[in-house]
DNA sequence: TATTAATGCATAGCCCAGCTAGGTAGTACA
DNA sequence: TGTACTACCTAGCTGGGCTATGCATTAATA
């Protein structure tokens, strides 16, 4: 996989991810592998650098938590957070059709009882 | 729009345009630009370099024309950058449909007669 | 008659996000 | 004892898309 076209998708994930349930970043790449069929085994050193810059800008709060003899740093999406993750969907499904109409491919998405 | 999404699709979409019929660079920009639905200005910054890239890679092949007192640089996809097209054809429906997947947003691509 | 917009090509250098590679540390199992 | 897995972190590299700039012609407009 290029790892070109994660950039800018990277956050998204993170994002989406924890809204679902506070995590931590192993769980967080476990979990996006998972969804991802297997496709996206986001590195370390992608991960904990996006992690901290969305704690910075306030999308995330973090929290410690000890368990089984392992320290395990959680973090949850904050309200400001909420927004940014569905403004970055909305960009990412209006990206991802646009390239799709570049490439003469047309799409149909099933979200929620819309079909 | 956020241009880190672009990253890894840009020589993706410049070589199906021309994969069409040879073309030059501004009017692979109008191409790309009326396709995406007015989402993609691609900036010459990026266009050109890119498209020296694909030419030094083989990807395509270029020729000189005067037209109206214009000198048009046109491009044209070669053997090999067709097989690239089709190699990053599909990366790109991977990537997406896995990114899709983590954002639990069922797809359908409606591929020719394929519905 | 200037001036602006549009058409057309090109490059130097910035920016930044994802990466490699390295470090620390506990648990489980062969 | 060593390997694999879990769990966190960061310094510094890389590369592609960007801004800014330069050059040149044609068409529209003030």
């Amino acid at each position: 996989m290029n790892h070109k076209l994660l950039s800018g998708t990277l956050e998204l994930m993170i994002l989406e991810v924890i809204s679902l349930a506070p995590s931590y970043g192993y769980e967080i790449t476990q979990t996006v592998l998972n969804k991802s069929g297997e496709s996206f085994e986001l590195k370390e050193g992608s991960l904990y650098p996006a992690l901290h810059r969305l704690e910075r800008g306030g999308q995330v709060t973090s929290f410690w938590e000890e368990t089984e003899g392992r320290r395990r740093k959680y973090y949850q999406i904050s309200a400001a957070g909420k927004k940014v993750l569905e403004a970055k969907r909305k960009e990412w499904v209006s990206f991802a059709g646009a390239v799709n109409g570049v490439l003469g491919i047309e799409q149909r998405l099933l979200l929620g009882d819309d079909l």
